[in-house]
DNA sequence: CTCCAGGTCGTTG
DNA sequence: CAACGACATGGA
């Protein structure tokens, strides 16, 4: 991959293993807006763009094949913060071969979103994330970290100038009470996030400290919080702490494991112990794979095979 | 109107 | 320890 850095834009050439709309689209990351006003260009293949927010910036995303076009940064910041953001260094072909060794049933979710990369966010933002997820939508979520981003996040602008707010750091989150957190539309997550905020600030979960200890151990450690409970933790773990070994089950990855594996009903823990022997430090892309696949296709989705049924 | 959503908590058996 | 309702909110 070559990399040409221009005073307010970077472009990567001959990216691989790398679909922005994949990776931003498949569950893992809430603070992005979709452009619907760029349009394609139909000869180059252009679909979308993106502006992505993190670690306190803005950044808009245009890819053209294997040309990645990032505005809002320079080289520095690009080697800095985006490289390991976007998991650039890690080779996603050896991971699909490990994968498919586990088990060559995976090929079709794998090739059905062969650009997804696993992103390496901000532990805070992750963290504080995964706690309005649960049991919301996906739209919504996004939408409650806007709320809560434009609360309290400091001001930074788009690449078009607009402004926009980041998502707050620990200390900005702080600020809020209960019932400014409500008011985002936090709902009952409101004391989870409250409780969260606290036990960071305290030291009592501290990102060096997770970061250190083992996998099972830091899991526990986040469930030290109110509101995070074992698929938190793990997708905390995945997705802003490295642990490409932890494997998140939801409902989706419930499903989706019973229809592959299992033939019936079973219960999320065993199905963790199941992948993570099976797929070992991989297990986490295999679930990001098998996730969005699973997810597009409403995999043992009660409502969709009654559809089927009666076609 | 009812049901469910990238779950977890607190309470019961 | 397994089962189960509650929890805010919005969309289907």
């Amino acid at each position: 991959m070559n990399i040409y850095g221009k005073k307010n834009y970077v472009v990567l050439e001959g990216v691989r293993d790398f679909n922005i709309e994949e990776i931003l689209e498949c569950g893992q990351c809430f603070n992005f807006i979709r452009c619907e006003d760029y349009k394609p260009d139909e000869t180059k293949k252009i679909s979308v763009s993106y502006d992505v927010m993190a670690y306190g910036r803005a950044i808009h995303i245009i890819q053209d094949d294997d040309i990645v076009t990032i505005y809002g940064t320079d080289e520095d910041e690009y080697r800095l913060i985006w490289n390991r953001y976007f998991d650039m260094d890690t080779d996603y072909s050896a991971i699909k071969t490990a994968i498919l060794k586990s088990d060559s049933r995976l090929e079709e979710s794998i090739n059905a979103k062969p650009g997804i990369r696993i992103l390496n966010q901000d532990f805070f933002e992750t963290l504080i994330s995964f706690i309005i997820s649960q049991n919301k939508q996906i739209p919504q979520i996004k939408q409650v970290v806007r709320n809560i981003s434009e609360k309290c996040g400091a001001k930074t602008v788009t690449y078009k100038g607009e402004e926009i707010h980041a998502f707050p750091t620990l200390e900005e989150l702080m600020t809020l009470s209960e019932e400014d957190l409500r008011a985002c539309k936090t709902g009952f997550r409101a004391p989870y996030i409250m409780d969260a905020c606290r036990k960071v600030a305290d030291g009592e979960v501290s990102e060096e400290e997770l970061r250190k200890l083992p996998v099972d151990e830091a899991r526990k450690m986040l469930m030290k919080i109110k509101g995070v409970g074992e698929k938190v933790a793990n997708c905390v773990l995945l997705f802003s702490l490295g642990r490409r070994e932890a494997f998140p089950v939801d409902v989706w990855m419930k499903r989706i494991m019973e229809n592959m594996y299992f033939g019936q009903d079973t219960n999320k823990a065993e199905i963790e112990k199941f992948a993570c022997e099976k797929f070992g430090e991989y297990a986490g892309y295999a679930q990001q794979y098998l996730f969005f696949y699973g997810r597009e296709n409403k995999v043992g989705d009660a409502r969709v095979n009654i559809k089927n049924s009666l076609k």
